[in-house]
DNA sequence: TGCAACTTTGCACCGTGTGTAATATTGCGT
DNA sequence: ACGCAATATTACACACGGTGCAAAGTTGCA
């Protein structure tokens, strides 16, 4: 495989040191994957970049990108697995943790926050791309899209325990809030905790539709 | 251009009729591919349907199918130019018409939901279609994301003049409204007005972010 | 060392979408 | 009715994204 053209890259070790190196090999060459195309598409442009030139970077076959995203985007953008704790989805169908809906629907947002799918510095690179081609914006909504399946899911389940209504907004407003958090994390520096942003972001939400 | 295999297509006569021919005849089409679009997405699913499929359901070359839309999704959809009455827009640009940013951002979402780019049964036949295809949501999401720079422009021309805050939450606050109001009719059976809908969504909506 | 599990890779292929230049159609002035 | 200009359609060639498959290469493990 010699000779990685980024060696910047799989330095991070954001991989679980103590498993196989096989599994290590994987997280590198996806960091990898990742890292080669921010730079490019930073310096091109997204759709100058084409996923031989990101593998020619990297030292890899283009069908091995497949393997790793499912989409060029995904790769820009680090999408990965979807994982939100099994304990806080549990206690959000049940009705907790607060039992004010608008309340525990910050909690879970606030759990979504804190377990981005990659490093902040990579999330700051893809916000800052982001911002420079809309269709990332898009794809970010695209990729909460995907998962509402989850969170409608999960919102049901609560309902079904608590009787509130407006279910069907719930998923889409959690989309809302944890996209513009980021956003405005990201406007600010992408220093710092991004969850910060988001009592601004629920306040400002809220008094746009305020008493008329 | 002998025998189209949809006549069923060019009969609407949503066109101008006092145009010239040739826009006529524009017209028609476009509204034919869009009829065998939805017809074939309905029985065969979005991704079996080809651009060749539907070329060949209305007698035209796949190359002009591009001469109407940019992408297949966009047929499905009925994606058209953009238009908002630039005075309502100027209107609220001025912080009209009642002074009131969330009342006035309804005026606009108003205006938006009363001017479909096309019929209201395709508009439903659309959202039936989007309600088996997630993509077909995102799409329009997508949709209204392309047109948010020009609502972010509205709003920063408002707000230099009220000197309101949240500027960057309005054109997706309003995204979302004009989304689920649309999703909320169609749920509803896509019957009467649309704009209906949309008290609703906003009460539903507040309460969601209400008292914490 | 050697076998099983897993990954990478090459290859062939389909569909979307674009540029370009030739051809057909329509609008219109005469 | 004729012919020219404007505009629309079409064929062709091509680049890219993305998938299926089977061969070749690695790693894990006994």
């Amino acid at each position: 495989m010699q000779a990685e053209t980024a060696p910047t890259a799989a330095a991070h070790a954001t991989a679980p040191s103590g498993a196989g190196l096989r599994e290590r090999k994987k997280v590198a060459r996806r960091e990898a994957l990742i890292d080669a195309t921010h730079r490019l598409v930073a310096e091109r442009g997204l759709d100058a970049v084409t996923i031989d030139a990101i593998c020619a970077e990297v030292g890899v076959s283009p069908r091995t990108f497949f393997n790793y995203f499912e989409t060029k985007d995904d790769a820009v953008l680090g999408i990965g697995p979807w994982s939100l704790d099994p304990a806080v989805a549990d206690t959000f169908a049940a009705g907790g943790p607060t039992g004010n809906l608008s309340a525990d629907l910050l909690v879970v947002v606030t759990e979504l926050l804190d377990k981005p799918a990659f490093g902040k510095e990579r999330i700051a690179a893809a916000f800052e791309l982001a911002r420079q081609e809309p269709r990332l914006l898009v794809r970010h909504l695209t990729w909460m899209e995907q998962h509402r399946h989850d969170i409608d899911a999960l919102v049901t389940r609560r309902l079904a325990v608590t009787g509130e209504t407006g279910g069907d907004l719930v998923g889409m407003l959690l989309m809302v809030l944890t996209h513009m958090t980021y956003v405005r994390w990201e406007a600010a520096g992408g220093t710092g905790d991004a969850r910060a942003h988001l009592p601004d972001v629920v306040g400002d939400l809220r008094s746009l539709l305020g008493a008329p």
